[in-house]
DNA sequence: CATTGTGAACGGGTTCACAGCA
DNA sequence: TGCTGTGAACCCGTTCACAATG
């Protein structure tokens, strides 16, 4: 009933009921039920239910489910009533994009440095951040403890940059660079690639 | 063996393996086998020959897989040996970097428009896009016949954005949105959100 | 009475193992 | 010999259905 044993494709939905449950709480909705948060997702009451009952009994019978309680534990079981210092890598338009980025804060995490090997780059802001060389970043990141990375780097570069990242400790990383990374079996890598998921819708398309 | 019965979840899988193929043809790659594909993607051997196995015959007892031939045999089944003119609704930073990325050339896709509702923005310029203005929305795209769309438009305007592009006839939309879409079920959806993959991986953290 | 938590049944995706063939 | 294509076995996630309970 605990980390060890529970499928990921379980651990995958959490933050997604946690959005919604947010939502709902700004909404002023203090109650719920499974079935009310599987319409709103496009998904099963009994999914939700199966899902939470592995890591522990957040609802009563009858009343369902007490929206703020549900998001304090979800937020417990993901371990984000902290906050995640994020490494970021690349300062194209995406990376820019990304610094910029509001939807970070009061969610866990909070992007603490910035790297680009772009001479002209360093030592320029983006917002607030200034720009770090990509020489020192074994350094910075691991003197920083940083654990969690984000790569907005071009293809050719993400193998090399991401094999940098684990051996200054960084334990997450979340690719945008169009390339399966290959690390060690304990780094835990996601990837965003549109022009995937774009292929992808094409084949259902007339 | 065709559309209908095959899982979605076998059709997400190729766009992964065309990816994989088209770096291999660029190193100069002319066969290959499921293992060696495999391997690459961190996919099992067997998985990839089953997946492919559905679409038809596409490799030689002995030899493996002529890249080109499955490259093309892939582009075939996603649709994408034409091109695809996506609309873009949202010219926030995160949009600025999608019109300006050259990643979708030669992929399959092409945008063909940007729009926004800021009457400052409306008529400027990114590359050479105008933006157009989105009260002129439901006009431009059936016009045009766009069927695509990617939105990175506020949580607070993604549902009624998204059900405008669905009236001018979009039956495929990518949503950098971090809200659930409630659309009629003929229309195909996918997300991208860099929180919810964050706080996936934070749960295996220490 | 509404709704949870859950064992059991179900379904479908993955892996296995091997026949078939270049 | 090397590797594909595939039926069968296996495994695992989802759904079902209902006892339990506020």
């Amino acid at each position: 009933m605990d980390s060890n044993s529970t499928p990921d494709i379980v651990v995958g939905r959490l933050p997604r009921y946690l959005q919604a449950l947010q939502r709902m709480a700004v909404e002023g909705i203090s109650s719920t039920s499974s079935q009310e948060l599987g319409e709103r997702l496009g998904i099963s009451a009994a999914q939700i239910r199966k899902d939470l009952s592995q890591f522990g009994e957040f609802g009563k019978q009858g009343t369902g489910y007490a929206v703020p309680y549900l998001i304090d534990q979800l937020e417990v079981i993901l371990k984000i009533k902290r906050f995640w210092d994020i490494v970021l890598i690349g300062t194209g338009d995406l990376g820019h994009a990304i610094a910029r980025y509001q939807g970070f804060a009061n969610r866990g995490f909070r992007i603490a440095m910035v790297f680009d090997n772009d001479p002209v780059k360093i030592g320029t802001k983006i917002d607030h951040f200034i720009i770090q060389d990509i020489a020192n970043l074994e350094k910075l990141v691991q003197e920083a403890g940083i654990k969690v990375a984000m790569l907005t780097v071009p293809a050719a570069a993400a193998q090399s940059v991401s094999e940098r990242l684990v051996k200054a400790g960084v334990k997450a990383i979340l690719s945008y660079a169009p390339t399966p990374l290959n690390l060690p079996a304990d780094i835990h890598v996601e990837y965003i690639d549109p022009l995937i998921q774009l292929q992808h819708m094409t084949y259902y398309l007339g």
